[in-house]
DNA sequence: ACGCTGACCAGACACGGCGTATGGTCGGGC
DNA sequence: GCCCGACCATACGCCGTGTCTGGTCAGCGT
C-alpha cells in the first residue's frame, strides 16, 4: 500500500495542496459544514499528514487569510497616500476592496463566520482589523492637518474610534454582500453606500 | 428514583427552567462551547424533557433571542415617532440600544455569532435587522418629506440601502462592544461614534 | 380504592467528528 | 546497500448529538 498517487509531487508542496483544497471546497460548503476528514479527502493527503502540518482546521483557515488579505493592504494605499482629492480615491479604494472581497468571498466569509470562536483566529482578525483602521487614522491626521475644513468637521471627534468603526463597517457590508443578502447583493449598491458612509463621516 | 427535586414546580414551566438556564449559562460560557448536557444539568431537566420541548440548543437561543429583541422595538419608536429635532431624539435611541445590547449582551452576542451557521437563526436575525431598517427607511421618508435640506442631502441617494447600512452598522458595534473589543468597550465613545455616523449619514 | 394517562426521569444507544498513536512503505542521500 | 525522513492506512479513546427504552410519579375519573 501507501502507493503515491501523484508520483513526482516534490515534498513539502503537500501543504499546498490541504491548502488549496480547503479554499476550493470552501467555495461550495461553509467552514463549520467541513471536516477534517472531508478536506483530507478532497487534498488526497492522510489524517496524520495533516496534522503534521497543521494543528486543526482553523489553522488552515488562518493561513488562506493571511494570504487573502496581503493583497487587500496594497488595494488601500491609494487612498491612504494619495495627496489630492480623497472623494475619488476614497471611492477607488472601496471598490478595490469590494473586488478583494468578490475573489476571496469563500475565504474571507469563513473567517468572519468563525473568529469569534477560536483564539488563534480572533487575534489575526482582529489585528487585520487594527491594520486597516490605523491606515484610515494615519490619512484622516493627514487629510485634517491639510484641510481646515476637516480640522473643523472633525473637531472633537475621537478619530481612532471613528476609523474603526469605518472599518468594522466595511467588513460588515462586504460580508453581507458575499453573503448574497440584500440589498448589498448589489455591487453597485454596496459601493454607493459605504461611499457615502465615508465620505458624510470625514468630509462632507 | 425519579423524585421530584421542586416538588410543587407547576408543569411546563420546566420550559422556562431550560430558558433560564441558557441565559444563565451564557454569562459566563459561550454558546458554541455549550453542550446541552450543560443546559439540562443546569436546569435540572432531563434529556429526554429537553428534546421534547426543543429541537435542539439553537431553538433555545431562538426563544431568548425573540423575548430580549422584542423590547428592541421599543427602544427605537421615539426616534421613528418624533416630529422634530431629529438629533437628540436619535441619540437618545442609539443609547437606548446600548443599553438594551447591555441587558442582553450575553444572548444578542451568541446569536450574532451563531447566526451564520443556522438556518432558523438566519432568518430570525436577518429578519429582525429588516425590521429595524424598515423602521429606519420610514423615519428618513419622514424627514425627507417634512425638511428640504435632508431631501437635497439625499438626493440620489439609496435610502433602503443606507437604512441597512446603518441598521447594520449598529449591530456591529453593539456587539464589539459586549466583546469587550476597544475602543468600543467605552460606551461613552460607543455613542458618541454611532451617533456621528448616523448623524452625518443623514442630516449634517 | 383502583387503574389509567401524561409528564417526567435515568440510562443506554448508534453515529460521527476530533486528535493521537501505531506500524509500515517508499524515495533519495550517503 | 542502507538508513532516514516523508508519507500512508488504520484504529483508538474521547466527547457531543439526538433517539429510544423502561420506569416512577401525580392527579383524576369512576
Amino acid at each position: 500500500m501507501a502507493r503515491r498517487d501523484e508520483p513526482q509531487q516534490s515534498r513539502a508542496e503537500l501543504r499546498e495542496r490541504v491548502l488549496t483544497a480547503l479554499r476550493e471546497l470552501l467555495r461550495e460548503r461553509t467552514f463549520d459544514t467541513l471536516s477534517v476528514a472531508d478536506i483530507i479527502t478532497a487534498a488526497g493527503v492522510s489524517r496524520a499528514s495533516f496534522y503534521f502540518y497543521f494543528a486543526g482546521k482553523q489553522a488552515v483557515l488562518a493561513e488562506l487569510v493571511r494570504r487573502a488579505v496581503g493583497a487587500g493592504h496594497e488595494a488601500a494605499q491609494p487612498w491612504v497616500q494619495a495627496a489630492a482629492d480623497p472623494r475619488e480615491t476614497l471611492r477607488a479604494g472601496i471598490d478595490a476592496g469590494a473586488e478583494l472581497w468578490l475573489a476571496n468571498a469563500a475565504v474571507l466569509r469563513a473567517i468572519v463566520e468563525t473568529w469569534a470562536s477560536d483564539p488563534q483566529l480572533r487575534e489575526l482578525w482582529l489585528a487585520q482589523m487594527e491594520t486597516f483602521t490605523d491606515a484610515t487614522i494615519t490619512r484622516i491626521e493627514a487629510d485634517r492637518r491639510a484641510n481646515p475644513a476637516v480640522a473643523a468637521r472633525l473637531d472633537g471627534v475621537d478619530v481612532q474610534a471613528l476609523a474603526a468603526s469605518l472599518t468594522w463597517t466595511g467588513e460588515r457590508l462586504y460580508y453581507l454582500a458575499a453573503c448574497g443578502v440584500p440589498p448589498f447583493d448589489d455591487r453597485a449598491v454596496l459601493v454607493d453606500t459605504l461611499t457615502h458612509l465615508w465620505v458624510s463621516a470625514l468630509y462632507d
